[in-house]
Formats: structure tokens, C-alpha cells, sequence
DNA sequence: ATGAAAGCGCTAACAG
DNA sequence: CTGTTAGCGCTTTCAT
């Protein structure tokens, strides 16, 4: 009947029983601790037997058995994007106690591949699901909740909250932001937004104009340069547009706030080959504190995001969910911090203004 | 009898073949392709019921019955070390398509839990394993093959091969390295190893010897500083205390050639807190070209190692054998460059002499 | 406290 | 070409 396609798995629970002598569901009992209570010398005989043959649960019957698998599932746009890495370790952190392991894909923020990428997380049946690859507008969700798998989201946020969040402060993140260049003397300031179809962006953006007005400061539409949708560049790359765009406005600024540090390196390339000097001529902040960047030229002042505790906040989150703890947390808001460097200063006399778009350098 | 946590997956092959007036076994067979041939209206109808009903086919129970999860396992040392981001997005481009999840963990070399988490991997019946996590002698693979799971080996090689391995050319990479300061006019080269223990460390510390003594140039035992063990710092930190103890032993260089980039960094640092230029009192190279070091101050001379190329062949590769090709590569080695920056250039006036060990600031 | 039996959802061998 | 039957390895009722 059976026709592996390869040599399996040599012992199970029927092999470890005929060892012991005793019945196959004895076997169960024994070994796993508060169920039926066997008697002790039956559970040390069971576990000697089960030792001695090198005997190793099949996760997968026991999954199907017990509906549970003992992973997660977890997605996010790109590990290869240095702010996520450190989001991942949280949660393995988190989860590797439980003896759960981490289902991991990343989507590069393609809608297609997000939702497809969630079935196959549910169709292995994950015990809980954490996404990091939310969009304000999220229908991949609908079928989680429809399969009512724990869910949680990592740092973005959708317009509904219809599942637990762990988030950095991004309000105060940017006001900082705001708050450290005003400081320092500056009042024309422009933002380096990412898309709004993701919550960071918006609410960074918004923070962005609220600090401002809060701040006293002037605000120009035109300080705020923002990426539309998901086409086009991203990265580094967004950020050389964007600031090339910044430029091509005529917008006079000496200090910049960009919504990631990725941007901000975009930034600093394109400054720099306009021969704008950091932070001489023209202040720049980043977003998130990544790996690196405080080795850049100048070392970038920026926002430290949370992103290790988040993953680790999240992954623990998850725990309770799946162990049915139904408590009424719905956000945990991280601590935000502003890492000053190198790349601020006091405003200098340059103002820039209208280079062309498509040739920013001098 | 069953009593399952939580409202389960509602349709299965059962449901499905109810609405389609078939039997299970029929639906099984419509849905999956090439098995037992079923008529194409058949086959229509049960689409039609599945696409319907929304039916998505539980993968444990697939898995304990086919013996294959379509999932493999993933180790690495550390996400969060910037050299392993590539590698798994390498991994993961190439098994999606195949429609294979990774599960991924990170070990942080640590002899124990490297063996729990290959058990781990084991228990969850993974069709593939990819260990990037291997030291010359590494237990945890009797385990493997005991299990006779596909594995493959990335970047580190085990000193007797026992499964296959995708690695770039270590010996190469060196070599240009070594030719490439030569041909600047450096004749004391130091270099900064990592531990014997895995074979990158032995491979390109053995690799510099060679280098060294093929283009003709002295070579000092005391210019080679190597990390003993895992004990200890790692990374940037390693990097800081080799580089200390490289000064301290008053052996004159004009270049060091570090074996990857973040003892490069530390090394760095200590230079630069000693008030040695780089590159004009001695020059730098890494090894890897991980992201961000072109960014550095100066922009790192280094050693492209093709991460996501390994990743990718080993994804590949691992594909092959799961499907049961069984063909004779044993190892891929995969091409590596030198990149030219800003941290190289010819030796200066400056020679190192016998710092102190402890405060290698001036 | 232990044995017997059933079944998670699926697929493959065997009939017909 | 399709229905019937059996069973992957495990856990959990139900008896005893």
C-alpha cells in the first residue's frame, strides 16, 4: 500500500510500543507530559524505549492529528532589505523557546504574490501568521480571517484594524525629526515620503505636516516629494528620484527628512553629485537606524525604529494568540529614539534651487 | 473524536466530492494532474466544485501521505548578519516557482542548538535541507544522512564532502586581492583570519599564504591574526580586537586583508582611532561586498563573493535532488571578483609599529 | 491506569 | 475511467 518515494522515517510510536510492550496510545500518553497520567515506571519504560531507538515524532502526523504544526508563517516584502533582517531575528527569538519554527517568504510588495503567498501559508497550516507586508488596504487578510488564524502585523498598519499591531512611534519618530533640525535653526525642511498606500508612509507624511505646523514652521506642498504607488524605483534608487525631483521643484530647503534610510543614502548620492554638501550646505535624516548607516559619509543622523523588538514583541504576541490568550491588546507601540550623527547641522548660507530632473548634477 | 482547537478548514476533498456527485479518490485525481487519467469533463466538473467551494487542499495530510512536505529547511549563523540576507533570497527565488516554503533558522554557531534545530528540520519532514551553517567537522549532518534527506552545503564546506556544496572560489578571491595590492606596490600584508573551524577561515587564510608566497613577497607568521574559536567577539567586534592585536605586535604592514567585510570595519575603526589613514597609510580589503560597504569611509575595497548566486544554485540544486535527480556535481564553485574602491592605493611613507594591545588609540 | 478503535485529510493500490 | 478500501503516524475518545 504504502510507496514512499524514499527511506523513512525508521521508528514510530507503534515500533517504541512493541519495544515497551505496551499499546501504541500508551505510548502517546507517556511521552507527551500532562495528558492521560500513565503510571511512572510505564512512562520511564516508554521513554528508555524510545530513546534507545532514536525514536522522533512525525510533526507532521502529530499536525494533522492535533491541528496544530508548530510553525508560523511569516511574510515580508524583501529580506534582502536591510530593515528586515532584524525583524526576523525577533522573532525567532521569540518563538525558538516554543519550539516553533518560522515559515518565511517575501513578497516584494507584489499584490499577486501576497495573496498567493498567504494561502500556501494556510494551506500549511500555520499555527499563526505575521505579516510585515501589510498595505492600508490588505484583502489578503480577508482569508486569514476567514481560516481564523492568529494574525499579527508588523510595523505597518491597514486603515481597518481588524488584527493586533506592533508598531515604532512613527509620530514621534518624525517629530523628533522635526524637532532636532528646528533646533538647529532650520525652517524650510523637506520630506522624502514613501507610497501612502502603506500606513509608514502616511503617517510619517502626516507627522511630518503636523510637526511642522506644531513646530511653527512654514510648509510648502512642494517640501514634500512622495512616491506614488509601488512601480518604479525603490530603495536607494527611490530616493535618488525622489530628491531629483525635490530639486527639479525649485523648492529652496537646507534640510531634509526622508522616510527611510534608504532613501536618505538616495539622497545623500544625488546631493552629492550636485555638489551639495552634507550637512554643510544641506541637513539629512533618515528612518529606522539600519545596519551600516552609521558609517556612512557623513554618519547619518536618523530615527532608531524598533525593528528587533518589534519582531520580538510580535513573535511573543503571536505565542498568546495561539495558546487562545484573548486578551484585549490590539496595538504595542514601541519606544523612538533620535540617533544624532553626522549628517545634521546648523542651516549654512546654500539654498539650493531649480536644477533640472533629469540631470541633477551640477 | 476529533476535537480540534479551533474551527478548521472548512472544505476537503470529501466536501468537494459531494457537490460534485464523485467519489474522494475521484477528486483527488481531477485535482492532481498527471496521476490516474480522469475524464476531462470530469476533471471540469471537480474544478468547477473545488474553485466553487474555495477548496484548498490540506498540506499535512498531502505530506503524511506523499512523504514530501514541499517545504525545505534553511540554516544560517545569523540573519542579521548582512552576508546571509542575499544568500536566502537566492534560495527562496529559486524553490517558489516550485511552489516550496523555506523554513529558516538561525544558529548563531552555536553547536547545540544546531543540532536541536536539525532535528527540528528533520521532524518537520522537509523534502531538502540547506545548511549554511557548516564547521569542517559538523555533527549534525551524521543526522541528515541517517535521515537521507536531500542536503546541500552553502559557502562552508565540511572537511571530509559528503553532500554537495555551492560556494564561491575563496582561493580566487584572495588572490586578487593579494595580486591587487602587489600591484600597488605592498609587500607587507597583513591579514586578519577567521576561525579554523569553518573552511572559509582555513580556505582563504591558507589562500593568503599561498598568494603571498606565489607573488613573491615576505611572509610573517606575525602578519596573520586569526580568531581562535567562536568564543569571543564576533563580527565588527572580532574585527576591532584582531586588528588590536595585529598593532600589538610591532609587525610593520602597509595593507591587511581581512576575511569579510565586518572584521574589515572593525578594523577600520581601530586604524582610524589610531589615527591611521586608510588608505594612504594602509590599505584595506574585505571580502564579500556586502551591502552598504561601498558607502563606507573610504568605500571598501573588496571581494565579491556572489551571495545570491549561491543561494540560487543552491535552491536550485536541492530542487534536483529532491526530484530525484541524481546526477554527479558534488560542488559548484561560483565566480568571484575583486571591486576596486576607494580603501586601496599604494603604500605610503607610514609604517605600523608596536602599539599596546589594550589602548591601540594613539 | 491501560488497551481498543477511530479518524485527522489525503492519495494509491486494487477492483470492476 | 471511477468507486472501494486501506493506511501514512499520531492522539484521543471510549471501554475496561
Amino acid at each position: 500500500m504504502n510507496t514512499g518515494r524514499r527511506a523513512k522515517s525508521p521508528v514510530t510510536v507503534k515500533d517504541v510500543a512493541a519495544r515497551a510492550g505496551v499499546h501504541p496510545s500508551t505510548v502517546s500518553r507517556a511521552l507527551t507530559a500532562g495528558t492521560g497520567r500513565v503510571s511512572p515506571e510505564l512512562v520511564e519504560r516508554v521513554a528508555a524505549a524510545a530513546r534507545e531507538m532514536g525514536y522522533r515524532p512525525n510533526r507532521l502526523a502529530r499536525a494533522l492529528r492535533m491541528e496544530q504544526s508548530s510553525s508560523v508563517g511569516m511574510l515580508i516584502p524583501d529580506i534582502s532589505n536591510p530593515a528586515y533582517p532584524p525583524i526576523v531575528r525577533g522573532v525567532e527569538d521569540a518563538v525558538r523557546a516554543s519550539g516553533i519554527s518560522v515559515l518565511l517568504a517575501s513578497t516584494d510588495n507584489d499584490p499577486r504574490r501576497e495573496a498567493e503567498l498567504v494561502s500556501v501559508m494556510i494551506d500549511h497550516r500555520i499555527d499563526g501568521l505575521l505579516l510585515a507586508t501589510a498595505t492600508r488596504n490588505y484583502p489578503p487578510l480577508q482569508s486569514v480571517l476567514a481560516a481564523k488564524i492568529p494574525t499579527i502585523l508588523l510595523n505597518r498598519s491597514t486603515d481597518e484594524l481588524l488584527v493586533p499591531l506592533v508598531r515604532g512611534d512613527d509620530e514621534r519618530g518624525i517629530q523628533l525629526a522635526v524637532q532636532h533640525l528646528k533646533d538647529l535653526g532650520h525652517t524650510r525642511i523637506a520630506h522624502l515620503a514613501g507610497t501612502e498606500l502603506v500606513s509608514n508612509g502616511r503617517d510619517r507624511r502626516n507627522a511630518f505636516i503636523r510637526s511642522m505646523q506644531q513646530a511653527g514652521l512654514p510648509l510648502d506642498p512642494a517640501a514634500i516629494v512622495a512616491a506614488d504607488q509601488f512601480k518604479g524605483p525603490v530603495g536607494v534608487e527611490l530616493g535618488v528620484a525622489l530628491t531629483r525631483e525635490l530639486l527639479s521643484r525649485g523648492f529652496a530647503f537646507t534640510a531634509v527628512i526622508a522616510a527611510n534610510d534608504l532613501l536618505a543614502i538616495g539622497c545623500y548620492d544625488v546631493l552629492k553629485s550636485a555638489n551639495i554638501r552634507i550637512p554643510e550646505d544641506v541637513s539629512v535624516i533618515g528612518y529606522n537606524d539600519v545596519y551600516l548607516v552609521d558609517r556612512l559619509s557623513p554618519p547619518l543622523t536618523t530615527v532608531r525604529h524598533p525593528l528587533y523588538e518589534i519582531g520580538l514583541r510580535a513573535g511573543r504576541l503571536i505565542l498568546e494568540r495561539i495558546a487562545g490568550v484573548e486578551n484585549e491588546v490590539m496595538t504595542i507601540g514601541l519606544m523612538t529614539n533620535l540617533v544624532v550623527r553626522g549628517s545634521t547641522a546648523p542651516p549654512g548660507r546654500a539654498v539650493v534651487t531649480g536644477l533640472p530632473s533629469t540631470n541633477p548634477a551640477a
